[in-house]
DNA sequence: CGTTAAATGACAATATGTTGTCAAACTCAC
DNA sequence: GTGAGTTTGACAACATATTGTCATTTAACG
């Protein structure tokens, strides 16, 4: 006997399963609007992080809400195609500081043009109040699942 | 010299970026739902298609927009578990049918009851009409991006 | 029928990301 | 200082999912 999910339950659900869809069409089109700079979703958030100040694979991680494991990964790659250094940290002697270079520069610049005309695009499109109500339910709902303890199992 | 992005273009990237953050907590929700079942949101959600009606790999994927391979190594794993059976298929030799087996349904039936606990405890918070309302932009969004071109590259 | 096109499962390679473990480096209280 | 706890990078194992390829099966069409 399941308990029945009230009306504001069936509308999370629904809602849930819609972000989770968007979430996954939002992947596709940043790895389209990554591809000719070469590069991926993944490699792009950590080049935008790199971009955004100097830090540490484990600060990226922190940043973007991914184990440190995983940037690291990333970034070893971009290390190895010559998009970021890693360059000396004074206050770490392992921690280097994840840098673009002129080449991670040039690709970043890349995605980020056109990640404009895409998102403009679909401003227009949506409607920026809409969009601007939506977003505050979905910042509503990051925080309240934050907050939640789960039922317990 | 990157175009600057319009204040609607700007809000669509604002709320992209949340949606990308509110999918991974959902998933990892659902995977805190799924786990005292011994399973996790990939297995749920096939446990859960084939719940609904008995259908193939190759159906399931397209269902739950994945690649019928993904699906297959998974439900290949639920079947090992005894959670599901590959049923002859009148329609075709190779393609066999998902059906959950007793265990199967159980395990799916735990989960279901606690998603509805957990969905109507955040249904409750947010509020149903806010949520309706996110839905429809998160929808049109969707649509908007499926029927999009991307920038030409 | 028979030929061609599409769908399907099997298999492999790859991308992305997590968790766990370890040793080295750092921080902080004492 | 020194010792305990934390942070960090390195490495490994695994989960999830995609793409590509192949042979087999099914469907469509003349």
């Amino acid at each position: 006997m399941n308990p029945d999910r009230t009306p504001a339950g069936d509308a999370f659900a629904t809602f849930a399963i819609s972000v989770l869809r968007l979430a996954g069409h939002l992947q596709t089109a940043g790895d389209a609007l990554a591809k000719p700079a070469g590069q991926t979703s993944a490699r792009w958030q950590v080049l935008a992080a790199a971009d955004h100040a100097p830090m540490t694979v484990a600060d990226a991680g922190r940043a973007l809400g991914m184990s440190r494991q995983g940037v690291q990964r990333v970034a070893d790659l971009l290390e190895k195609d010559g998009l970021i250094t890693y360059a000396d940290n004074p206050a770490h002697q392992r921690a280097k500081l994840m840098a673009l270079t002129e080449s991670g520069k040039a690709a970043l610049e890349t995605i980020q043009a056109r990640q404009a005309v895409w998102a403009n695009a679909l401003g227009e499109i949506l409607g920026k109040k809409e969009i601007a109500s939506a977003t505050q339910i979905v910042t509503a709902a990051l925080q309240a699942i934050e907050k939640q303890s789960l039922p317990e199992g």
